[in-house]
DNA sequence: CTGAAAGCGCTAACAC
DNA sequence: GTGTTAGCGCTTTCAG
C-alpha cells in the first residue's frame, strides 16, 4: 500500500529524513534509498518525483546512518608520519582532489608520535571507518607492514615500495645520487648530507634510500673517505634545518657543498649560511630535493618531483582498486629532474661543465 | 538475568562489538556503554572487568554507530575559503592540536569554489555531522552569516568579527596601517599594495580591512593622491604574487615600496623583483604580513601574527562553548608586531629613523 | 548501580 | 519496479 502523501513537517526533529522524502514523494523509503544509491533501477517517473521531494526538503542523507547500514564509508584513510611538512601537505592535496571529485572523503591519521603509531597499529582503529588506505611512506617494521596488508582494505603506498602492494614513488636512490653527482661534476669533493634523524618513529624508508644514493655517488670518487662522516642528522623541518646546518658549518672541516635530503632542510641550510655570512654558492653550494614552492624564490638548485601529481596518482590507483579489488598491484615510478638554479656552482674554475645525459633543466 | 560469560569468537563479522565485550565481561551492553561514555557512574569492580574485556578484545567503538544513536559527533567542522594557503594550514594545525587532544576530529569544508560555497549554504550539509563550527573568515553576504548563526551550533569565527559571535582575530586595519606607516617613516612616498582580488567567492573581510589600513596610513601623507590607484590585485598565492608584482613593476610609474597583504604575496613580489633585477631594498622595499615560515629565509620585513596560536585559541573557545553553550560570546584580539628584516630600508638618506613607539622588533 | 528495550536513519535482502 | 522488514552498533530512557 502506498503511504499517504502528507507534505507536513518532518516526522521528528527539525531535519528531513528519508521518511519525509518518501512521504512527500508518495513512495517507500527503499525507493528513495534506491534513487540515492544510483545503483538499482527505478522507474524514471518515480525517480523524478523522489528527486523533486529531495529538492523540496533539501534532504541530504546522513552518512553515519548509511555507513552503519551498508558498511561502506566513502572515506579513504591516509596515514602519514607527519602532517606539517610541505611534501605531506601537497601529496594529500593531490589525493584529495581526485578522491573528493569521486565523492570520497579523506581521513587523516597522523602517526608522527610513537604513541600515536602504536595505538594505531594496536587497535587498527581504521577498519570499518574507511574503504581504502593510502600510506605515505611505510613503517620500517615489517610486522606493521604486514598488519597494514592484513587489514583487507585496498592499499596504495606513496613514496615507498613493498612487494605485492600498489605504490607510487620516485627513485630515491637515483634522485639523491644525481644530486650528489652533479655537485661532484661541479668539482666538489667535500660534500655533506643533511638528513632526517631516525627519531625512533621507524619510518625511514626514503631517508635510507637517499643516504644510499649519496654514498653511491661519493663512492665513485674513490677517495677512501668515509661518506657517513659527513652525514648530518637533523630533526625534520625548516627550523631544525637551520640549526643542523649551523652546527655543520661550525665544525672545523667545512664542506664545500651540502646535499639536503629534501628542500625544507635545504632552505634551512641557506638561511643558516646567510646568518653565518657564508656566500652561496661562492663558498658553499647547496642542493635540495622536491622543488618546494619557495625553491625558486631563494634560487635553490634541486631535484624536482611532481608532488601534487604523486598524490593524485595515488588517489586514482585507490579508485581503481575500489572498483576492482582483484586488480594486480602496480609500482608506478614518477620521474625526477634536476633543476639548476643559483645555489650551486663550479667549485674549481677548471672543472668541466657536467655533460651527464640525465641532467635536464627546467624552470617555470 | 546476567548473560552467560562466553569468551568465544565475536558474535558476527570479524570485529569485536559492544556485544562481545559485554559477554566477556559478563554484563549488559548498557553497562559497557556506560563505562565507554565516562559520564554515568558504574561500580568500580564492574568497570574494571569491562575495561579488561575491552583490552582483551582490542575493542574500539564504531563512531558511526554512536553518532547515530546519540546525535553527538565528536567532530568540529572548519569552513575555509582555501585549503592550500600557509595561513590556513597553520590555523587548522593549531586548532587540530587542541581539539584532537580533547577527542575531537576535524572535518574540513573547503568553500574555495563558488559552487562549493553555494552547495554548502544551500543544503547546510554540516548539521548533525559536527558538534560545532569554526569559520575561518566570514562570507561577505550577511544572509550567509545569518545562516551560519541559525545552524544552532557553537560557532567560533577566526580572522573576522560579527556581533554576537565569538571570534579570534588580529586588528587587520591596524596591522596594515602600521606596515604602511613604517614604510612612510622610512621615507617612501609611492607605496603600492599587493592584495587579493575579490574573485567572486565573497569572502573578503580581511582584504577589505587591510586595504582600509593602507588607505588610512596613506591619507596621513595628505599628498592628494588616490591611494586606490596603487592597489594591485592578485590571485591568491605565491605564484600569482610573482605575476602581479611583475605586472606592477612593468608599469611606467614604479613605486619605491610594496606592501603585500600577506607574506605569500610578498614572497612572490621578492621573487619577481629578483627576476627583474630590481634591488631589494635598494630600489624597492617590500613588507608583508604573517611572518611566514620562509620570511626569515628571504629576509622579509613583515607584521607578525601568531597564526598557530590563533588556531589553537579558536579550538579552545569551541571547547568552552561545547561545555557551556550559554557562554557569552567574546572577541579575542591577538597582537601583531612589526619584524624589521632586510627587505625594507630608508628610501631617502636623510629620512629620520622611525621612532614610533609601537615598533617592536624580534627575530628567532 | 544495572538490565531491557526502543530506537537513531539508512541499506539490503526478500517478497510481491 | 516497488514495498516490507530485518538489522548495522551504539545510546538512552525507563524499570528495578
Amino acid at each position: 500500500m502506498v503511504p499517504p502523501v502528507s507534505p507536513g513537517p518532518p516526522s521528528r526533529g527539525k531535519h528531513a529524513s528519508i521518511v519525509d522524502v518518501a512521504a512527500l514523494a508518495g513512495v517507500s523509503i527503499s525507493t528513495v534509498s534506491r534513487v540515492l544509491g544510483e545503483r538499482a533501477r527505478v522507474h524514471s517517473a518515480t525517480r523524478q518525483r523522489v528527486l523533486e521531494a529531495i529538492q523540496a526538503l533539501k534532504y541530504v542523507a546522513l552518512p553515519h546512518a548509511s555507513v552503519l547500514a551498508s558498511g561502506r564509508t566513502r572515506t579513504v584513510g591516509i596515514i602519514t608520519p607527519s602532517m606539517t611538512g610541505w611534501y605531506f601537505g601537497n601529496v594529500i592535496g593531490g589525493a584529495w582532489e581526485v578522491l573528493h571529485s569521486s565523492g570520497y572523503d579523506l581521513q587523516l591519521h597522523n602517526l608522527a608520535r610513537p604513541e600515536a603509531r602504536d595505538r594505531f597499529f594496536d587497535r587498527m582503529s581504521i577498519v570499518r571507518r574507511v574503504d581504502a588506505v593510502i600510506s605515505v611512506g611505510l613503517p620500517d617494521d615489517q610486522e606493521l607492514v604486514t598488519a597494514l596488508r592484513t587489514l583487507g582494505l585496498p592499499l596504495v603506498v606513496l613514496g615507498a615500495r613493498a612487494p605485492g602492494l600498489t605504490s607510487v614513488a620516485i627513485d630515491d636512490v637515483k634522485a639523491a645520487r644525481s644530486a650528489v653527482r652533479y655537485l661532484i661534476h661541479q668539482g666538489h669533493r667535500r660534500i655533506a648530507m643533511l638528513s632526517d634523524r631516525d627519531d625512533g618513529t621507524g619510518w625511514t624508508t626514503a631517508t635510507r634510500a637517499r643516504r644510499q644514493g649519496y654514498r653511491e655517488a661519493l663512492a665513485e670518487l674513490a677517495d677512501g673517505r668515509d661518506p657517513d662522516h659527513d652525514v648530518v642528522e637533523s630533526e625534520p623541518g625548516y627550523d631544525a634545518g637551520v640549526r643542523a646546518a649551523t652546527a655543520l658549518m661550525t665544525r672545523p672541516d667545512r664542506p664545500s657543498a651540502i646535499f639536503a635530503e629534501y628542500d625544507e632542510l635545504a632552505l634551512g641550510a641557506l638561511r643558516a649560511l646567510h646568518l653565518l655570512d657564508v656566500a652561496v654558492p661562492g663558498q658553499v653550494s647547496v642542493i635540495g630535493l622536491d622543488d618546494h614552492t619557495m625553491a625558486g624564490a631563494v634560487d635553490l638548485t634541486t631535484v624536482a618531483r611532481p608532488v601534487h601529481e604523486e598524490g593524485a596518482l595515488a588517489g586514482r590507483l585507490v579508485l581503481d582498486l575500489l572498483a576492482d579489488r582483484s586488480r594486480e598491484p602496480v609500482d608506478v615510478t614518477v620521474p625526477t629532474r634536476l633543476i639548476i638554479r643559483g645555489s650551486t656552482n663550479s667549485h674549481q674554475q677548471d672543472a668541466e661543465p657536467s655533460g651527464t645525459q640525465s641532467l635536464i633543466t627546467f624552470d617555470r
